[in-house]
DNA sequence: CTGAAAGCGCTTACAG
DNA sequence: CTGAAAGCGCTTACAG
């Protein structure tokens, strides 16, 4: 396998011109003469000549590259976020490099140091849940741009893309309470993930705002919230002496495990119960009956993120100039056979 | 922003040694006495130093990244290869550059052109649906190391990794006739997808390994298998005169479709009409009754396809050395509900 | 055992 | 409008 690349080199010979000037015709660089500029172009077509992006990466200090670390490429939410990501990279000349975290930290961390090493122009980042301490992000934070999406942290200062989680939240309250509930369960988090305490945000203030009371019997928080998960919550929610007459699930896949548990028992969705999930997954359309759920617009905010990261790649030299963000972004409510209202 | 990094450079003139020197200790070549070794290596991690990668990339002419061109990051199988491709990259060091070429020949080629330009190592590619002869890409193969994955072409001569597609479908199909079914129709796709072709394969020889009359009603071909599509292949088969007693659905989504018609027309799954699916997404353990399905180890399938792109790089210089192989990934048939053994 | 030097392919001040 | 030269950070034959 021969791989004998035409160089600038090449073409400078052919047509008994400096490099300099090649280089320089290629870049439409105003100080050469249009003949000049038209021979070059032409002569480097017909010799199907492609810069050596190595070289000039070298020599530039950039590489056009994105190193992005995601927690794991296979959950369908990610993977849509990464397509927004790659869409947007190749209309704007980037490459991008993809690591998973899996649910280590250190696996992280060492991802991102990486990506440092890969000469990244900038990293876009979204947190394993293992995430502890945020030291080790701060100091990559001085050496490279960096943009998060979806899953952040507030305690590291930088642009961050994510859903509007609390409003997101609300909405899917909201339409419980007007569908008729009243007592309406949450399945969430422990503490440590900020998506989940930002919905569990959004679910109190739907009630506060419709005056209807909290009832901390009706918050389930559980850890790694799972398929099983959902189940073993459904099954507790159930054996409570006032049961919830709906359950928002802050997960579509746990919301899921809820409904098979309440098939199971024969209890009536959305008449007994209603159920509404988050994500909009492809099950989500295909458990019975069909599932209310959020949809969050995974290509957008990859897009975001990596529009913001370029543009502050940008800017980089300029210290100071950066301002840092925080991106909300909207997602909206689809109402499916879990919650239709219940005449009468 | 500041990113000066330390250089070999740096190290030796703090160590009063020349670059040359510093780069052997570095590289443990046997030239070079263990005390400047030990000397050497010490200040490199005092200093924090880290190989700019360019710049040996640059030098040696390998960029120790490889490409990667798939049709459609979020399929799930997708997903789960990619995991496997970017968990043996890792440990080998290797950096991983993901494309997706959509449905089009075009952005396929393309993206095949980048990665060179990229000065990639080697290419691991997953055909689109659209691939549109094969010239362009045997032109690739002149210039990079290659292997293909999952969705390949015999016409292309280079290392391939697939799923034993058609051994894959016959025990599929002889696992129905094993539950007692003799009218078992295939959903498949139309003639272009080999995938498809060889999953026929499979379904036509253990029908005749069980000596099952092939009947040309119950095979029905499609464009673009969906959900929507599984669904009106399944209406067309409940209205056969002769309906078949199974389904066997060459992909689970298919699968799925025509599940929920037979739900709907409260056509007993699997006492009338068996089904199985093929690719065990999530969804088919979500679907009720349970969906039984082939499991296709994406991991595996991945890891495999890299090992041997990563092989091929290694022996590409002595060209004539390099042995293309077809290599066939096991799959595994998860029984579920919807072939249940039906008693009597 | 160590060093000086060339070169990978490109860009860009500097000079003319 | 064009060219000669330096340099990005590294590796490696060549010399000693």
């Amino acid at each position: 396998m021969k791989k004998t690349s035409v160089t600038l080199k090449d073409i400078a010979q052919e047509l008994n011109l400096s490099i300099s000037t090649v280089s320089r015709a290629l870049k439409g660089h105003y100080d050469i003469s249009p003949k000049t500029k038209k021979l070059v172009t032409q002569k480097a077509k017909e010799m199907n000549y492609y810069p050596n992006l190595f070289a000039q990466g070298f020599r530039n200090h950039r590489s056009r590259t994105i190193g992005v670390v995601v927690p794991k490429i296979s959950h369908y939410f990610t993977s849509t976020m990464l397509e927004g990501i790659l869409g947007h990279a190749e209309k704007k000349g980037y490459k991008v490099i993809i690591s998973e975290s899996k649910n280590s930290h250190k696996t992280q961390i060492e991802m991102l140091h990486n990506m440092i090493q890969y000469n990244v122009d900038g990293v876009l980042l979204s947190l394993t849940k293992a995430t502890e301490g945020v030291e080790d992000i701060l100091k990559i934070l001085e050496r490279v741009p960096l943009v998060m999406f979806d899953k952040v942290s507030t305690k590291i200062p930088c642009t961050q893309i994510i859903v509007d989680d609390k409003k997101a939240a609300y909405h899917a309250v909201e339409h419980l309470i007007n569908i008729g509930k009243k007592r309406i369960a949450i399945f969430k988090e422990t503490e440590k993930l900020l998506t989940s305490e930002r919905r569990f945000e959004g679910y109190l203030q739907a009630l506060s705002d419709h005056n209807i009371p909290i009832d901390p019997k009706l918050v389930f928080s559980v850890e790694d919230l799972s398929l099983e998960k959902g189940r073993e919550l459904a099954n507790l929610a159930l054996s409570l002496k006032e049961r919830p007459d709906a359950i928002f699930a802050i997960t579509d896949t746990c919301a899921i495990g809820a409904m098979q548990v309440l098939n199971k028992f024969r209890v009536a969705i959305p008449e007994e119960i209603a159920v509404v999930g988050f994500s909009n997954s492809f099950s989500s359309t295909i458990i019975q009956p069909k599932l209310t759920t959020i949809n969050q617009p995974g290509n957008i905010i990859g897009k975001t993120a990596i529009k913001y990261l370029i543009k502050e790649i940008g800017i980089d030299r300029k210290e100071g100039l950066v301002v840092h963000k925080t991106i909300e972004i909207a997602t909206d409510l689809i109402v499916r056979a879990s919650t239709l209202k219940v005449s009468g």
